[in-house]
DNA sequence: GTCGTTCCCATCGTCTATCGATGGGAGAAT
DNA sequence: ATTCTCCCATCGATAGACGATGGGAACGAC
């Protein structure tokens, strides 16, 4: 029974972290995802079930707005777009990130 | 209505900012909230009701032991000493901890 | 032309963690 | 004696992430 840790995600990070992916510019769900992994080599590993509650979640606050269209590839695809609200609340979630991050490495010590 | 974000801790991290308090020695519960306020600048605050939970997770998973003894005030309290396995569980979730964080960064670009 | 693969959507149920509210007891200070 | 600080702990609600599951539509290979 290895206590091995697996958790994909840093929790109450992924609204974060898909805010300042459609910076990017409007994307679908699965372009999210797919970038998170890739920026992060494969450290982020955001699951269906988690990224499209998250994406709803940022919809009914209206920090992103929603779209039907074709992806790239051709396909029916929901493009999600930042509002200037939702700019806002980016700037809000990294601010307040930052100063977890700063206030955890004060404790660790961390070089 | 603000929508403030609310969360004094970011979480899944309390565990080992507990743990980590532990390397300074045995310590009660109170004196571990108090150390995580007083070494973040008031920004960690752990309520009683994350902390003590949180407690016994560690005690159940054989990464602290407690015993009851009496504090620096001559009170009743009960001392957390971090086990063996404790100080390994703690090399691990720093090291997860910073995988993480350093995934996100990339993410954002912070520079 | 059908079959598998990739792309893309979404929900349901479960689990785990944090938190607000609450309650209690025992020193110490006034 | 009353109040304050210290120190323990639980319960119920809430929220977030995850595994499992279930589509459907385009595309390439055969």
């Amino acid at each position: 029974m290895g206590t091995t840790d697996n958790s994909d995600l840093l929790p109450g990070t992924l609204d974060l972290l898909i805010l300042k992916t459609l910076t990017r510019g409007a994307q679908h769900g699965y372009g999210i995802a797919r970038h998170l992994a890739t920026v992060s080599d494969d450290v982020l590993q955001v699951g269906e079930s988690s990224l499209y509650p998250a994406l709803q979640r940022l919809r009914l606050n209206g920090w992103v707005k929603a779209s039907w269209g074709a992806s790239e590839n051709n396909r029916r695809a929901r493009f999600y777009a930042l509002t200037a609200t939702g700019r806002k609340q980016l700037t809000r979630e990294r601010h307040e990130f930052g100063r977890m991050v700063l206030a955890i490495h004060k404790v660790l010590g961390t070089s």
